[in-house]
DNA sequence: ATTATCTATAGATCTATAGATAATGC
DNA sequence: ATTATCTATAGATCTATAGATAATGC
C-alpha cells in the first residue's frame, strides 16, 4: 500500500521531505522551515529591540529560537557579533543606491526620494532595530562600521541640503533631515505611524532645508 | 596657643570644618564636598550615558563615587531607582512653566520659546541622559511616569502646531518638532553642537509646522 | 564523516542583604 | 545613639567552551 511520504520532519509545508541533518532539537517546535541562523537572528532582533541589548541574555535568545543556550555558539561566535550582524543588515538598504540618488541633477527631488525611501525602510524592516542607533552600547569600537555607515547617510543629506541652498549651514540642515527621517523609529515604537508618514516626513525635510516653496510644491505634486 | 581649626576632614575648601559623620571611606579621594548621594547620581549618570544602563554595574558606579559597592544601598534602594531618579530630574525642567508658555496668545512665538528652551536644557544638563529616552530598557512599567512626562511635552508641541495651523495633521507636526528638538541629543553626543543650535532648531520647528513665512521672520527677528 | 544539536560546567560576574565598625553628636 | 561606611557572602545569574550524541550523507 502506497503512502504519502511527508511528515518526516516536524511541519514541512509544500511536500518538502525536510530532512534535517544534525542531532534533533530537544523541544522541536512547529518547524517554520527557516534556517536556525535566521531563527536566532530573528529572536535576537525581537529581544534587543524590546528589552535592550545588554538586558537580553543568550539564554533568552536561544529559548525563543527553539534551541539550548549553548547551541547558539555553533552559529554565532559571540553576543556582540549578533548585534553587529543585525544592525549591519539594518543599515545596508539605506546605503544602497545612495550614489545614484546623489547623482540626480534635481536636488529637491532627490531629497524627497531619499527621505521617503529611508522612512519606508525604517517602517517596513522586520524589526525596529533602529531604536538602538543611539544606544550607548554602540560606543564600543567593535561597532565602528555602523557609525561609519550612518555617517555616510548623514553626508548624503548634508550634500543635498547644500545643493538645495538656503542660508543656514548645510551640516545642520542635513543633520536635521536625518533626524526627521528617524522620527519614523519613534512613531513605529509608539505604534502610531500615520498612513502618509514617508510623504509627510520627506516634505518636512524639504521645509527644513529651506527649499524654494516652488520646488516643494513641484516635488510634492509630482509625487502625488 | 590658638590654631586655625580647618583640615579636620579631607579637603575642605572655604574653612568649613567638614566633620563627616559615619565610618570613613576606605579610599578617601580628594573630597569635593558634594554629598555621597550627589556623587553616586553623578557617577551613575556618567556611566549610564556612556556605557548604557544594563551594561553598567553597581560596582562601577560605587567605585567612581568613591565608595564600596554595597555602600550604594545605604543611599539607593535599587539600581532601577537610580535610573528613574536621574531621568525624572532630567525631564522635570522641560515640564516647568509649560502651561504658562501654552497660555501665550502668540503661538509662533511660544513655539520658538519652547523649542529654544528645551534645546538649551538638553545641551546644558550635567549629562546627556536624554540619549536613554529611546532605550528599550525604559519599557518597564517602572518608568511609566517618564513616558507620561514625555507625552505631556509632546502634547504641548502638538497644541502649538494645531494653533499655528497649516494643512498637515497637528499630531504629526508636533511630533516632528519634538524630534527636531531632540536633535540636540545627537549633536551633543557627537560633540558637534553648532553655536546657534537653539535658535536654528527652533526656526526649523517653525518651518516644519508650516508657520506663515511672515510669522517666522517676525519671531526670528524679535529673537535677534 | 559531517552536521547540528545536546548536557554539563568552569569561571566570572552581578545585585542585594547581614552584620560589624569607625566616625560624630549628645 | 546615630550615621555612613565597611567586609563578607548568598544566590542567581551569564557567557562561552568541552565533549557527547543523534541525526543525515556517502
Amino acid at each position: 500500500m502506497m503512502e504519502v511520504m511527508g511528515e518526516r520532519g516536524t511541519a514541512g509545508r509544500a511536500g518538502a521531505p525536510r530532512a534535517r541533518v544534525g542531532r534533533p532539537r530537544a523541544t522541536p517546535r512547529t518547524d517554520d522551515g527557516r534556517s536556525a541562523k535566521a531563527q536566532i537572528l530573528d529572536a535576537a532582533a525581537e529581544l534587543f529591540t524590546t528589552r535592550g541589548y545588554a538586558a537580553t541574555s543568550t539564554r533568552e535568545i536561544a529559548e525563543r529560537a527553539g534551541i539550548r543556550q549553548a547551541s547558539l555558539y555553533y552559529h554565532v561566535s559571540a553576543k556582540p557579533q549578533l548585534l553587529l550582524e543585525l544592525l549591519d543588515a539594518s543599515v545596508r538598504p539605506t546605503l544602497e543606491g545612495l550614489d545614484d540618488l546623489l547623482a540626480r541633477p534635481d536636488a529637491p527631488a532627490a531629497l524627497y526620494a531619499l527621505a521617503t525611501r529611508d522612512v519606508q525602510t525604517l517602517l517596513t524592516a522586520p524589526h525596529n532595530l533602529a531604536v538602538l542607533y543611539l544606544t550607548p552600547e554602540l560606543a564600543d569600537p567593535e561597532f565602528a562600521s555602523l557609525h561609519e555607515a550612518r555617517g555616510r547617510l548623514r553626508a548624503a543629506y548634508v550634500d543635498l541640503a547644500r545643493r538645495i541652498g538656503g542660508p543656514g549651514g548645510a551640516d545642520f540642515r542635513g543633520a536635521a533631515c536625518l533626524q526627521l527621517v528617524e522620527l519614523a523609529i519613534e512613531l513605529r515604537q509608539r505604534g502610531e505611524v500615520p498612513p502618509d508618514a514617508p510623504h509627510d516626513i520627506a516634505l518636512a525635510c524639504l521645509r527644513v532645508v529651506e527649499a524654494h516653496p516652488h520646488d516643494i510644491a513641484r516635488v510634492s505634486g509630482t509625487a502625488r
